[in-house]
RNA sequence: UGUCCGAUGGUGUAACUGGCAACACGUCUGAUUUUGGUUCAGAAGAGUCCAGGUUCGAGCCCUGGUCGGACAACCA
């Protein structure tokens, strides 16, 4: 058992992500001094997502598992599409999971004198030029994956005129498109991305950070190996699809790279959840259309999202850490994003009761006007939680559905004539169903054990095979509580029938407002606090509730126990 | 029709330089329990895409296929 135990440690020191792997093979081999730098490089022109999530926690957690340095790289080369608005909540995100890229925080933007010096090198050197055509005539000649391409009429221009030509685009003597800088490599390469692609267009906008200086901006291939070289990248992570972009990647190093430090591109496969849309452009389709109340809406998979609906940091953490990191295509289920919460917030969240649908429950055997006051376990994982005042009184609020008439089969919960437990209370039995004209249910009566109050160390003689949740109707306070659900309802919403788009697969259902009750101290419930309700699932304090408006997200439904009730 | 990449229980990830395919989630049983939660104990579930080859021995190496993905923005 022992010796299991130390083989199973011993074989996850062992076990490294194929990332993991090179870092130490280069380690052993003293490439870069044994340094290792990584970065994470967004483009600020959308919210982060839970695919984000991974790309920092691996790149974060690399460096600090072989003591490296992570930087934060905006990579903001396309003016027309990036805001700031965008840097703003990127940081924010960044630094909610819980990661700090202290003072190395860049912009790819800060690179664009060196990345034009650098143009004029390989202008000089012969292997770029201007081409005048526009971009469909380009497009054209590109050839296919299978057939090669054709060379461009301007791609022996003399260095002289190109270099000229190049200057004038900088200072704006152009229109947008009408030119276009080129990396001279191979129109008739098997790779497209070397087929002579673009490395400066003319942009007349205005950028966030560098406003109106420039009117020509890099592309992303041209900017962001370099962009790695200057800040002294080791590694540098992407998704698969930059894979064929690689031996570009390499090429430009090739131009500019003197001596024997240069970062090395590796890719790993972008994450993918079931019931889940993650890209960028889907995503802010959903807020434009206002599908969903902006990017920090709960039921958005975006980091502000999760984080409104209640995720803390530490659960997307240990998720990332468990989805592990590899080259192969992957669908997560949403559900071990689901598990990775419950698992922490169980742990940390205080336990409090609810009541989403009210039914009043007269006690009939209880005083009128007496009411007493009741301990209850904030937290039974965690004693340090303390325990807080439940007051207890003869009209009590439950939950509609923890009573049934006629139950079918399996029900645990109150019906006529059997027991259950009022949790922290005593054991009541239900006597009689009041009902009005319509035949809908008003009232429950039922009379109280007294001798089974909670925390009285007295054993109970019989078996109550159910315990519920309870607020006594004088005291509960009012709350809003939304109910969200998955945001669509196919498991994988990029596939649909014949000519629809995605949102033909949105979840109908997906939010639900409900007016309930909860408990007092709740009342002073502050931003952020985590609390699970009794059998209704952890739910949060919403970042805009109020003293007036007390509101709350679900964060996770208990599925699996609705579906077994239910049955 | 080209190039590159990938393929291991339901899902994801491991398996060192070839050495009895492991871990987590999920599923199913059972136990505890003042939440049908949690916790605990146990079980089932793949023989590693296919066909050859090398080898005492192949998930791993070689050859050929199959299937899936990426690439034809002046996006990133």
């Amino acid at each position: 058992m022992n010796k299991n135990q130390t083989e199973d440690e011993s074989k996850k020191k062992t076990s490294l992500n194929f990332i993991e792997q090179l870092i130490e093979k280069n380690i052993s081999e003293g490439k870069n001094e044994g340094r290792v730098h990584t970065r994470f490089p967004p483009e600020p022109n959308g919210y982060l997502h839970i695919g984000h999530a991974k790309s920092i926690c691996l790149n974060f957690g690399l460096a600090n598992r072989y003591n490296g340095l992570t930087n934060l790289r905006f990579d903001d080369t396309n003016p027309v599409k990036e805001d700031v608005e965008y840097v703003d909540s990127i940081m924010n995100d960044v630094k909610w999971l819980g990661f700090d890229w202290e003072d190395r925080l860049y912009y790819a933007s800060d690179y664009f004198d060196q990345l034009f010096e650098w143009a004029v090198k390989i202008i000089k050197a012969g292997k770029a030029y201007i081409d005048d055509q526009s971009a469909d005539e380009i497009s054209a000649q590109r050839g296919t994956p299978s057939k090669p391409g054709m060379e461009s009429p301007f791609r022996n221009r003399s260095i002289e005129e190109n270099l000229d030509l190049f200057q004038r685009m900088k200072n704006g003597e152009f229109p947008d498109g009408a030119r276009v800088l080129r990396a001279k490599v191979d129109m008739a390469s098997p790779n497209m991305q070397l087929r002579d692609p673009a490395m400066y267009r003319i942009k007349h906008a205005h950028h966030h950070r560098t406003g109106d200086k420039w009117c020509i901006y890099p592309m992303y291939d041209f900017a962001h190996g370099q962009s790695d070289f200057i800040e002294g990248i080791t590694n540098s992570i992407c998704t698969l699809e930059f894979e064929v972009h690689r031996p570009l990647y390499d090429w430009y190093l090739d131009q500019i790279v003197e001596g024997n430090y240069r970062p090395v591109q590796t890719e790993f496969a972008r994450l993918n959840l079931t019931y889940t849309v993650m890209s960028k452009r889907k995503l802010l389709q959903l807020v434009e259309e206002k599908l969903v109340n902006g990017w920090d809406d709960p039921r958005m998979p975006t980091i502000t999202g999760l984080r409104r609906r209640g995720y803390t940091p530490e659960s997307i953490r240990n998720f990332a850490d468990t989805i592990g990191v590899a080259k192969r295509d992957n669908v997560i289920d949403v559900a071990l994003l689901e598990h990775s919460v419950k698992e922490d917030l169980n742990k940390k969240a205080n336990r409090v009761m609810a009541v989403l649908d009210p039914i009043k429950l007269i006690i009939t055997n209880y005083p009128e006007g007496k009411v007493e006051e009741l301990d209850a376990t904030n937290n039974p994982e965690d004693e340090s939680a303390g325990k807080r005042t439940m007051y207890f009184s003869r009209e009590l609020l439950i939950e509609r559905d923890d009573f049934m008439e006629n139950p079918p089969g399996k029900f645990f919960r109150l019906t006529p004539g059997k027991e259950v437990r009022l949790r922290y209370a005593y054991v009541i039995k239900c006597t009689e169903v009041i009902k009005n004209n319509a035949g809908e249910i008003t009232e429950i009566h039922c009379t109280y054990d007294q001798e089974t109050k909670s925390g009285t160390g007295i054993p109970l003689n019989r078996k109550v095979k159910g315990t519920i949740h309870w607020l006594s109707a004088l005291h509960a306070i009012p709350a809003e509580i939304r109910l969200y659900d998955r945001l669509f309802i196919n498991e994988n919403p990029d596939i649909t029938d014949e000519g629809k788009d995605f949102k033909s697969n949105l979840n109908p259902d997906s939010l639900k407002v409900v007016n309930g009750f909860v408990e007092p101290v709740l009342a002073d419930a502050f931003h952020e606090s985590k609390y699970q309700f009794e059998r209704n699932g952890y739910f949060c304090v919403d970042l805009d509730s109020s003293p007036e408006k007390l509101v709350f997200n679900r964060t996770v439904a208990l599925r699996d126990s609705w579906a077994k009730m239910n049955k």
